[in-house]
DNA sequence: TATGAATGAGTTTTCATTCAT
DNA sequence: AATGAATGAAAACTCATTCAT
């Protein structure tokens, strides 16, 4: 009725919001466009102004998930001040922690799993976010701090825990569980790495 | 128009059957009852005869999977003649090899994935499957082949690697690099449970 | 809400029927299937359990209507107590007559031209009706009573004459500018056969 | 963004192309506005200062259509270096040949069939081709070359029989029979009109 | 003159489920 | 036990048109 109109750019956002917390809440094939509409307060075809399809706004959602998240990892490999022990710990923490601000994106393994649509998750999790833990695991390499026979498994494998994990375990876990679960997969990285014991303190 | 009658325990798991595989190519929500009819058959009634929803389909298909892959690790779990060492490098290695018989069942998390109902299927792990490992754990240690600070959480652990390995891994990797994940996945859960390394020899 | 049950050739029909009566009318593009629908008076997924779309319900509108049409036509040439002419002159006067029962089916190039299918309805033509048209003309050769250089062409230009009179002329003439129409058009069909002009007399 | 600024009359006339060009390409119900609006450049609001609905650019795509065709036939109905056998011939012949220039209008029936207004046009060909056309008819009767009884229903049907063959037989016939087409077309109206066969010669 | 974001009614289509036989 | 025609609510998507700038 009253017409509204925005900055594109914000619009489009307010639409991926929506359809983002809609997702994750109920799942991408429970979530109609309809209820992104609503919750937007938009008319049905301001939606598909901005999106071919349903599909479309998920891929868009994926995409901006991936750049946040890659871009925070990122920032982290890049940091002069840590060494690579330090780095890994830093993410891992972070990742596991509850309280997270926007640098430190929410997990959205959820989403995948509530959007089957796992190929396309994954494919960013091979191509944006563990080549740039490889760059830590072989800094790591270099610095003499990781003693690893085969890298490339061994980082595909610590993402694959932390990943997991970080969603799987908040969603079962109470706090001191979380911490113990905390305590025992970064000593499994550790030792996958062939760091010795106890070299560096976990927080908290 | 020609009516075929079957002893119902049949027609339930030709039903049973046409679902799963249907819900693992395409996923549930992708799944409609009427593909499952016509996999089948059989006329639409007779699906609503034998089920009350594509939902309770669904519950029986899971059930019925987590009833073959519990009686397997059981059966491990209960064998006398090996050691918990030996039990766990068997059921990691039959979990990871990829001829499976009728009485190596088939991944399903992949079915989790797809079908978006991550809790059930979550729960069916925690209650069927985690305490079978746990006592296989509880075993080493008692054995005194384990040595492990947070047996729970460290159980968890274990079967997080393995049940995620076992569909991601075998999804992206060819053979070798299959062999050589294990392997490092094998190495962590050794070092995971303070077991000597090389106290065990993986096959082939 | 209540349910009527139908043998399923008579439901497919009604809705073929309605389809038909509708297209017509108000043309393809301006018939939603919900008017199909309600012109019926069955729900909303009856109508797609006969027809995958609202393109494949006009697929079988048309070749139903063909189907008739090239049968009407084939009785008459396969007719022994008419010569080609007189063969060819009921065909004309008959598709040109107001009053059609259902052995002389109505004018459908309303239907193509409002249904905007015009390749499809013109294969027919081409397939199903030019044929026969042509049976008869030959016929006439070789009876001795026509006189054709180019039968094929000749055929189509009849063809052509016939469909396009039989509906473009309906829809202008009152019934006096129709008789002189049918007179002058078929006076060009005698001539294009190089018919002895008058040798055979149109009817009132 | 950029505002491009044009004289009104050309960028209407941009925008009659555009709309002419689909509505024959993909016919009018299935040209959008939005399909216009892309394929010449502009805004969706330029479109609808414009014109005030689709529906109306569709009259001024026909009207501008009918007037250049019905000035192409009138200047040849007032050469006076023409007998009316002459015109008629060089009319047929220019409608049929492949190569139009501007001055010869390209088929519209096509655009009648896409458009599913048959109504509109047909009254145009009533209002505006067909009075032309007679004219000439008339000046061959008095010119005493034609010798037609009913001159109004000859007219209608050569008109029919040119309209409808312009666009038909081109859809579907290669070049070879198009001539073939052709002149057993030009031979039935010189039967129509009485003309003594062979008066005048067909080109190439 | 021109823009383009926004509208919303309408359309096609899907599908889990029911029910008379 | 089994059939399959029928249901209807809800979903995805379209598009001519409007309007504030």
């Amino acid at each position: 009725m009253v017409r509204i109109t925005k900055d594109p750019e914000v619009r489009r956002n307010e639409l991926m919001d929506a359809a983002e917390r809609l997702f994750l809440e109920k799942g991408y094939d429970h979530t109609s466009a309809s209820d992104i509409i609503r919750a937007v307060g938009v008319a049905q075809g301001t939606f598909y102004y901005y999106f071919k399809s349903k599909d479309e706004i998920l891929d868009a959602v994926i995409d901006r998930y991936f750049e946040s998240y890659a871009k925070f990892i990122e920032q982290i490999a890049d940091d002069r001040r840590m060494d690579a022990l330090q780095k890994l710990l830093y993410i891992v923490e972070t990742l596991f922690s509850e309280k997270r601000g926007k640098s430190r994106p929410a997990g959205h393994r959820d989403l995948e799993r509530k959007v089957s649509q796992h190929e396309r998750y994954q494919q960013h999790i091979d191509e944006k976010i563990t080549p740039i833990i490889m760059r830590i695991v072989k800094q790591g390499i270099l610095e003499g701090i990781f003693d690893v026979e085969y890298p490339t498994e061994t980082t595909e494998l610590i993402v694959l825990i932390v990943e997991h994990l970080h969603d799987d375990i908040r969603l079962r876990d109470d706090r001191k569980r979380r911490k113990t679960t905390m305590k025992v997969a970064w000593s499994m990285i550790e030792k996958a790495l062939n760091v010795p014991p106890g070299s560096i303190q976990l927080h908290s």
